[in-house]
DNA sequence: TTCATGGTTCGACCATAGTCGAAGCATCGC
DNA sequence: GCGATGCTTCGACTATGGTCGAACCATGAA
């Protein structure tokens, strides 16, 4: 009768304000220092390192020290998919981790999801892509097509980097927001980041906010939004306040995060 | 900033030994009343009725009061996939609830995932439907062929019904036993229910243990297990495996507490 | 009615564990 | 070498919440 996994040590661990937020912050894949997931989950460095202790010793994450950094990661990709599984119960049960603040209107139209766009914009950047025949989607799984290569190597993408890397070209990442999926995998981080490279938007900083300026959301609407509606952008909807504040990007120069 | 659904209300609720082992004993898919949980549960009535009403007013069960009884069950198939990868998280990082019982063998073999077929079985009737054309599994994404549709119907298998309720025909539910997936959804749901009916396997009372007969349990394989015939390999993520029941320990030979 | 049973609420006790200050180490840059 | 930075350990404080005894409420049976 009592017999199987006992769920209650994992699920303690991740049951914790501060733990859930570094393993939320570590969902992707790429390794943060215990200072920046101090910050994250709002805690202090001794604290930080308490629960990352726990968790490391939990096995849900990993941590590998590189000089005086410690850069810890999840241990496993089955870790990821636990904690999607639990965003969604807390999100059909509505649990929110604040309650609606000032960011959060601007948050469901374009954030970053670790390394690719989420958000209302994300959504419809696949809806878009999918609309144009350049990938195909079938349940969660996404395929490129021909067609779709030579579409996103004209907008500047190295697609052949992209088939080169051992991480998948397309992955379906079910945006909480939306409660549709929006595009991972390398091709959705090479996507954000040319978005950035054009200047059509910028990551906030200290937030997962994606602001993109007002001719950069004309143009991604006109390149990936939907073909044949007229009508511009939602006017409900306004350009997010830009926050010129500029993080030196040069914290940890073993492993460069993913930031501008 | 700390914006998103909040994994660590649910994961706290889960985290609890008590409230684990209530949740853990309603993945039988049953109803069970607050005096069973409790003695499940190993408390007195008076901290489970405490535990259950946490676990209502966070949405992972829901409660139908008869007569002077009240009988919890999980709120969705959704939490008992949550519970099937926290699962797993411990059965791969080595958190048992107590010592390997004599029941564990034949779980692993064989049982109820809330109300789909889990365990060797249930991976080997994943992988036959894969091997038979009847179903594409893509990462995650699981989905029917037309062959498969008409193969399932003369199983005995409602397919227009399938079709027609809100619930998705595949899903893909991770084995924590098998560390790989078996078929959840609306059609697993059906196949083991017409498993029922068809006698090739019944339930024990008390305990997710499905017992097939020894002809059910031939049937079974010549429908849906291994084919006589080598089966082309499938180049897919998972790896197919003829002989599920010797599979996990070679798989990870660096987690020496899987005792059988 | 009266009693018995199952379930919940109230109140109090207490342990677990989350938190931070301060100190201790290691590494990096100069 | 020196100081600065990043991380961890130690110790103490505190509070959240799990637990049970007892009372309370509702249902069903005699």
């Amino acid at each position: 009768m009592k017999t199987g996994p006992d769920i209650a040590v994992v699920a303690a661990l991740l049951g914790d304000p501060a733990r859930a937020n570094m393993v939320t912050a570590l969902i992707g894949g790429v390794a943060l220092t215990a200072g920046e997931l101090a910050r994250e989950a709002g805690v202090t460095a001794q604290t930080a390192s308490s629960h990352l202790a726990k968790l490391a010793a939990g096995g849900l994450v990993e941590v590998r020290r590189q000089g005086r950094h410690s850069y810890y990661s999840l241990s496993g990709d089955d870790v990821a998919r636990v904690l999607e599984g639990l965003m969604g119960l807390a999100a059909r049960t509505g649990h929110r981790r604040t309650r609606t603040g000032p960011a959060e209107p601007a948050l469901r139209e374009a954030r970053v999801c670790y390394d690719h766009l989420a958000g209302d914009l994300g959504v419809a950047l696949l809806d878009g892509l999918v609309a144009r025949g350049a990938v195909t989607r079938s349940e969660d799984a996404i395929r490129l097509t021909a067609a779709g290569a030579a579409f996103l190597a004209g907008f500047g993408i190295d697609m052949p980097s992209l088939s080169r890397s051992r991480r998948p070209v397309c992955r379906a990442c079910l945006d909480w927001s939306v409660r549709r999926s929006h595009l991972a995998g390398a091709l959705g981080a090479a996507l954000l980041s040319q978005l950035f490279h054009l200047g059509w938007a910028r990551r906030v900083p200290d937030s997962r906010l994606v602001a993109f300026s007002a001719s950069g959301r004309a143009q991604f609407l006109a390149t990936f939004g939907p073909q044949a509606a007229s009508s511009p952008a939602d006017p409900s909807q306004e350009t997010p306040s830009h926050v010129p504040a500029q993080r030196p990007r040069s914290r940890h120069p073993a492993l460069p995060r993913h930031d501008v």
